[in-house]
DNA sequence: TATGAATGAGGGTTCATTCAT
DNA sequence: CATGAATGAACCCTCATTCAT
């Protein structure tokens, strides 16, 4: 019974752990104001006070779970600029990556969320994470582009193709809401993803193509 | 007429007036959620009473702020489905209207903000947004796309394209925190958005035309 | 259209008699704290600022409905003592009165609904209206029930029966919730009224003759 | 096991049972509606958030208060069917335990002010208190009186005579107020109260056999 | 004389945080 | 180490009342 205890009331790794991950969960449900201590708290079974016990405020929690959340993702889906081959092919597979890593569902559906709520209403994290997650892979599509435009392009131009490609991606992400209203039809399941990938991939490639052709002339 | 609606109530007017300028800063400030009735109150030099005086809740208010914002910027940049002329110049307008609509700065600056909490962090008045506001918009930038692209594909595909145009546009108001620390040298000022609305046509209008002629085949 | 105007918003005598009885209307539904004078003036047709005007305070007005519905009362159910005949017949009148002057429905059906609540929850009106409405009542049935017991009884007996009489009485008055929980089928008709004023007479008159002919013995 | 609540949660009960009390003699003076939180924990010594963190809102709270009042007032006076012997005198120590139970001074005197309340000006709690303390009272009394008046009597004549008897006990407690004004002298003490209801029990009794003794003719 | 917009005090409730245990 | 009862500030909202018109 005593060990049974201590498997039930785990210890204090585990609870922070658990904190964790059931915050990202809330986080990303709620937003940061509306989410409550006592609700994630409720659902991590731990008690009211372990927040404030284990990462002293709501705050530093919440910038803790921005921090795990990006880590996990860099760690799932990594952005290695070694990648050889066509980059129509290359980019095929950054936007499906990106998108699955955006939109999945299940485990960790959330990652998403929370960085689409971070965007729009950045705390003081977002800094960090820009520098630490979203550089990086912005550098790797910036890369693919080049090769596909070819030479002659300002950095603003390609600049303007890449956050084409990344807002067509995001915007699934971000105007979820509104597309659910809009078109309840849309499911965002593995396969609507994959099949969402492939449009924006070819959508894409053809504009990218059409403009290294007119600068060839 | 309107000498009489002035003299009938021309306190209250300026009072709502204010209000809903004043809230419309400060939901765009801190969102629906965080901003207090106090500060807006305070702001706008009245009783704490007076949201529930003349607006009956703080949702409403939310919910009439969001109205004006769209009535504002649907009088400022128009968007009628009655226009003739070609397609491609149709799309061209469209999407400088749309961009300078969401990212127009000065007077009612925060509309684009408000638009981008409200599409992460939905309230209840989303769903008449979107029916009042958007989904005729959708309906319009459909019709001309459809003309463009020619016959042969799906309510599917054709929404696709919508997404990949409107994703481009909003991904500039969504991420706009992202952007300015990724390239804190654009500016967002007229100017630039003229030449960002003239990107997104160029890409979408390539990829589109190279769409139709593939189905022509 | 200008008399239409002044016979539409009445002078300010007609202002005050609309406002006591509205009034009077809303303090027996919902009790002195629980009406609103915003309630009061919608239901009157009269600015929110008229209760104010023409009697001061919420309190004033509140004081000035009860003085009216027992004056009100008092003319429509007068309660002479110079009545003749049999005691056995005046009791019965009495409670057959007491009881439709306190349950009648339709108009100023809220004579008796202020009463009781002033009597649970009484304010500074309190004394004026024992003095004036309920003492001299109380003096006719005393009068009543003594003819009935004869002699030998003392003040404090006769006393008991008079609150045992005008307990049954008023008891459909207070209760009149729980029985409407207990018993759903009571309606509260003139015809249940008088067949329950019937009952309550019998059972009285029982009990009364059984102790004037104990104590003649 | 009591010791173990008592280790469990010592301070919690003392608070509860401080609330539950202060607030019974709070909602007695004022009324539910006129009672607010603050006064309640004013006097109790509590923080204001004590109520809701408790029993979840001020209308909990007044539920649990009548809950309770009840019950001691039940536990105090207690009347269950299971009693034998003459009805007669079955009737007289009904009667005395619910005058008792309504009029008691001293300890949770505000017993019989809260009952008198919630009759006249029912708040949503009415239908579970009557179902659960009121009802069985009444089916006590009902099989008590339907013991003296023999066979021969519908439900609604019965029913009748239990209110006359009730209607009489409870007289007592509604119209106290008035009572103190009429007849200065009465004093409510655990003596006064006793013979009150003794002659009640005197003057029923005589009714009901009369009623008796007429049917069976 | 009468209006209705505006007021400010106070209502119940929520919540992150604290502290004795 | 961990708990959960308790806290107090702040939330939105209601309301009788006031005052310029």
């Amino acid at each position: 019974m005593a060990l049974e205890t201590q498997t039930l009331k785990p210890l204090s790794e585990d609870t922070c752990k658990s904190l964790l991950y059931t915050a990202g969960e809330v986080f990303a449900e709620y937003g940061f104001r509306a989410a409550t201590v006592r609700e994630i708290c409720r659902r991590a079974n731990v008690n009211v006070a372990s927040i404030n016990y284990h990462f002293g405020s709501k705050e530093e929690l919440y910038a803790q779970v921005l921090e795990y959340s990006f880590q996990s993702a860099a760690a799932k889906y990594p952005h290695d600029d070694s990648r050889t081959g066509p980059p129509e092919k290359r980019l095929e597979e950054f936007i499906t990556n990106f998108m699955h890593g955006c939109l999945r569902c299940g485990q960790a559906a959330w990652h998403g969320k929370l960085m689409a709520r971070e965007m729009v209403d950045p705390t003081g994290v977002l800094p960090r994470i820009v520098e630490r997650a979203i550089r990086p892979r912005k550098k790797v599509l910036t890369g693919i582009i080049t090769e596909i435009l070819g030479e002659g392009f300002t950095d603003e131009e390609v600049e303007r193709c890449v956050f084409s490609i990344i807002g067509q991606c995001v915007f699934y992400n971000h105007a979820r809401p509104v597309i659910n209203v809009l078109s309840p039809a849309v499911k965002y399941d593995e396969d609507w993803i994959s099949r969402t990938a492939g449009h924006i991939t070819d959508f894409s490639l053809a504009a990218l193509r059409v403009m290294a052709r007119r600068k060839r002339r």
